[in-house]
DNA sequence: TTGTACGCGTTATCAG
DNA sequence: CTGATAACGCGTACAA
């Protein structure tokens, strides 16, 4: 018997005299036990400190206690929140969890995610925009038994394989705020092409209008990255042709406070000449001065509800719950047009 | 014959006419081998698509194959950055990453941490500062045999367990450089008490100041907490006492962003009125206007570092170098005053 | 409801 | 240098 070594299922089961396949049952919360039995059990296992060997279990099942992140996306706040979320989903269980970039413009992304699951063999894995558009990775997860939440401004797959925010019915409740404000002439600075969030963005800011009867205005209409330098390099355009406008929407917090700076620096006020408002409620966005009127994006919760998706059984009720409403946060950076 | 499942261990030593144990040692590259049976049993590998099972592998030797990343830094940029350099580390290689946050002032910290090595079993862990300044953690992954790194300002372990930036003389060198532009009266932010960085920072600060033969001028110091606000505050409370200071260095770039907003909001201008230098060059201190001088921290590189000593043999060279130096950035935001 | 016998895929021991 | 056999610790048929 290991005096020294740590206790395994079969020292409890020798202790508990049952069989290993008992505690096994215990271990795993199995229902056809008798309270009695699992009782003994569990009171053998609290008092030779017993710890399920991890690694064993992972290769009977197959299966890594893991959930893995993964990602293409370089937004470093964005990122940790998603950590953080998922952190505190697996809270107080034996999940660990693992962070797996990939490039996403590399020809074997696939052969790459393929070795990563073949070797790490992760319980679950969490896909984050703007990764999680790509229908082949689930398909990937699919194949290789892994259970996977994609992350997303859409419902882009079934109830429990998703969450999501509603990027477009928030950015047309944004807008709307700015024209209930009384403002007419809004720019609009638009997210990266050819992805999801950006064009669901911009949508909101078309149904905005258009509900209340304002003609969109192509020439306040600019590009941009999600980059701070994006948002100067687009706010300076709109001022070098002479910009009417009395107020920004920025499709994120970062180009959002790029372009206050630019106006900034063109002297217009914030938010007197230009209100503005953002996207994604940035640490930075209640920081800076005028604070930024703002989006908040629910990354954080999104990332819990994913983990917790991961690691309920299938048909509990976390299952069904996949939208997190983005709401509006009203700061210092809107007022009325002068 | 698994003609549908993955081929394992047995399948390559029935096809290469070895025992499981020589195709073991192909795949661990032991030394005592015969060329000839280490290239046949290689040429079977290839062969039939052999990839080692790293569960079973997990089990046998007690330990997975993943890096944890502990922590308990709530810096974004910080932990990504430091994730970026482990990853890179690691790149090409079978390990993976695993992050794990802890909360410095838990009492059960210890206990956690020794709950998560006990389950995960990690190969190696990278302590992140501040908690890595903490022994009992390096103790307690000695009494798991589990390698380690602690990343820190200062050597606070032996050579292969320890990655660390020369932060006195880096703040030495900033300072004296604002001195060499003809600053004399230098106002000083500082981090956060009873840690190891802020304390080299000031030490840097003050060894610039001596060997110039300048008198340190309490009334310009001010205490921080490396962030945004504490930075805002610093200055406002300077300010409010008739700063004289023609330059301020502050302990992180987020503090100088801080005072930077706070003087400009008071009618100071940046650089002309006065002078900012930063530490840590995130990738704010670039993009903001005017940019920020500042020392950059190599703190990718560190990680990086301390992933390869993870990974590689004791005795290997890597394991000898331990510092990777901070140099100062030179930007807009600092010029001689007028 | 519980137990028996075996499988999971690799590494370690120790003899040859 | 190589191989037979026993760990490693847990899960699962299938039987009882």
């Amino acid at each position: 018997m290991g005096t020294d070594s740590k206790p395994t299922i079969n020292d409890v089961a020798r202790v508990a005299n049952v069989s290993k396949k008992t505690v096994s049952r215990v271990i795993n919360k199995s229902p056809l036990l008798s309270d009695k039995t699992r009782e003994k059990v569990e009171a053998v296992i609290k008092e030779i400190g017993f710890v399920p060997n991890m690694q064993a279990r992972a290769l009977a099942l197959r299966r890594n206690f893991i959930i893995a992140a993964i990602h293409d996306n370089p937004n470093a706040q964005f990122l940790v929140n998603v950590q953080q979320g998922i952190l505190e989903g697996i809270a107080d269980t034996e999940f660990g969890l693992m962070v797996q970039p990939v490039d996403r413009n590399s020809p074997t992304i696939e052969a790459d995610i393929r070795a990563f699951l073949e070797r790490q063999r992760p319980y679950g894995v969490v896909l984050l925009p703007p990764i999680s558009e790509r229908d082949s990775l689930a398909e990937l997860c699919r194949e290789f038994d892994c259970r996977y939440v994609r992350m997303g401004s859409v419902q882009l797959d079934d109830a429990e394989h998703v969450v999501s925010s509603n990027d477009r019915e928030a950015v047309r409740d944004a807008v709307t705020y700015l024209i209930d404000k009384g403002h007419t002439r809004i720019a609009l600075i638009e997210g990266p092409e050819g992805f999801t969030s950006p064009r669901e963005r911009r949508a909101g800011f078309e149904e905005a209008m258009e509900r209340a009867g304002l003609e969109l205005d192509e020439s306040l209409i600019r590009p941009g990255s999600y980059t701070f330098e994006s948002g100067v390099t687009a706010a300076e355009d709109l001022m070098a042709k002479g910009m009417n406008a009395t107020a920004i929407f920025a499709c994120n917090d970062e180009m959002a406070i790029g372009a206050m700076i630019a106006c900034r620096r063109h002297g217009l006020r914030i938010p007197e000449d230009v209100s503005i408002v953002g996207f994604d409620d940035t640490p930075l966005s209640s920081h800076i001065w005028p604070s930024l009127t703002t989006v908040h994006w629910p990354i954080k919760q999104m990332a819990l509800s994913a983990a917790r998706k991961i690691i309920d059984p299938p048909g509990s009720p976390s299952q069904q719950d996949w939208l997190l409403p983005s709401t509006l946060i009203e700061r210092g950076s809107v007022v009325p047009p002068t």
